[in-house]
DNA sequence: CTTTCTATGTAACATAAGATACGTTAGCAA
DNA sequence: TTGCTAACGTATCTTATGTTACATAGAAAG
């Protein structure tokens, strides 16, 4: 396992804090599409992300759906674990965007370690620093921006995220993900087609410019 | 400033954390409708708020505005303490709602503090679950509510924040923390009058029930 | 090859919200 | 009193987005 920790957190941890992840820390390897962590759920472990992405959203009452961000290699779920301390149940709903692999850190592991590393403690401030960011991202993507620029907004974070121009998608998951009908999105998409950014096919999206 | 510090804060902290705050922190007293922060800014001291309450923006480069949340008494901003600890620019703007008085605490302290301290680092733990919540909460308005619906909740959380039924505003002041316009706001404004769940009157609005 | 899905294209319409314009009113000041 | 200004009321129009409905196309299954 110590090559697994090593590329993303070994030069953030110092070398006693690493044995203890070492020694703890389980591995979890989740295929893609599969989902982590519904709304409510009691959570008992936190999350280190060794490789692939997640996608994180937000449910409403009506099951309405809004993707919030991604997390990648090298980020926690700040969210999982602020309700890991608080003793709350989760806000949000994770799904794994490719097939990723993860650290599970157990809850109490890291309420000690908060106590004892100081490297934990710059890691956790700086997953909440990090993680208020992207909410406020979110907040000026839904608050200012038209649905052409989310959508905009959106195949691009795909892009950087799979690392892959083409997008394996259907116009209704893109919906799903910007709380919008399908009808909409795929308007929007022929208008870009018609612009040349980007060429539609049948469960596929390439981005050539945006 | 004894006295001041307890009421809110003396049952959370340790005495030794206590007498530190008195001996560093500076009592600052802000007149309603003075702006606190501006986006951009730096910030070298983190306020504890003691009285009064703090409206936090978020503002985009057209200079559109959008209500995050109040702070109340024993918050803390957790904007700035997460840009304090990653010596980062103010990411939003803060407002004093009413008169207010806070406690000023040195970046430099706080950080001695999360070391020292265990329920100094679980009162910023849990600020920041707490910033985490209201910005989900945000979202959730502006992503799955209307306006009329949007604007039903503002005017609550005007009433709790103020403690008073009858609101000293405008209707513009009010479409400023919306990001909409003035004439929407009315038009919503007289639908609620009609419906007798509220009175309006120049510069104020009394309401009845919602 | 036909059938059966699911994904996509597109028209037609409905609605919430934004923009513009202008009239009215309350309160203050000269 | 008169006049001025900020706040508010309201009609009209535009636009972005949502809704419904239906046609077509591609993939998969039989």
């Amino acid at each position: 396992m110590d090559q697994l920790i090593h590329p993303t957190y070994a030069s953030i941890f110092e070398k006693k804090l690493l044995d203890e992840i070492e020694q703890t820390a389980v591995l979890k390897k989740i295929p893609q599409d599969t989902t982590l962590i519904e709304i409510g759920d009691y959570v008992k472990s936190m999350p280190l992300i060794l490789s692939g992405a997640i996608k994180v959203l937000r449910v409403d009452d009506n099951g309405d759906e809004l993707l919030l961000y991604f997390l990648e290699p090298g980020d926690t779920c700040a969210m999982t674990m602020s309700c890991c301390l608080g003793h709350t149940k989760s806000e949000i709903k994770a799904v794994a965007e490719l097939d990723t692999e993860l650290l599970m850190i157990p809850v109490q592991k890291m309420e000690e370690w908060t106590a004892t590393y100081k490297s934990w403690r710059n890691f956790v401030f700086h997953s909440y620093h990090n993680r208020l960011q992207e909410l406020l991202n979110t907040v000026d993507t839904i608050a200012f921006l038209n649905m052409d620029e989310r959508l905009l907004k959106y195949l691009n974070e795909k892009v950087k995220v799979s690392g892959d121009t083409t997008l394996q998608t259907t116009h209704q998951e893109i919906a799903y993900d910007l709380n919008t009908s399908r009808v909409v999105i795929s308007r929007l998409l022929k208008k870009l087609e018609t612009m040349k950014k980007i060429e539609l096919k049948r469960n596929s999206i390439t981005i050539r410019s945006l």
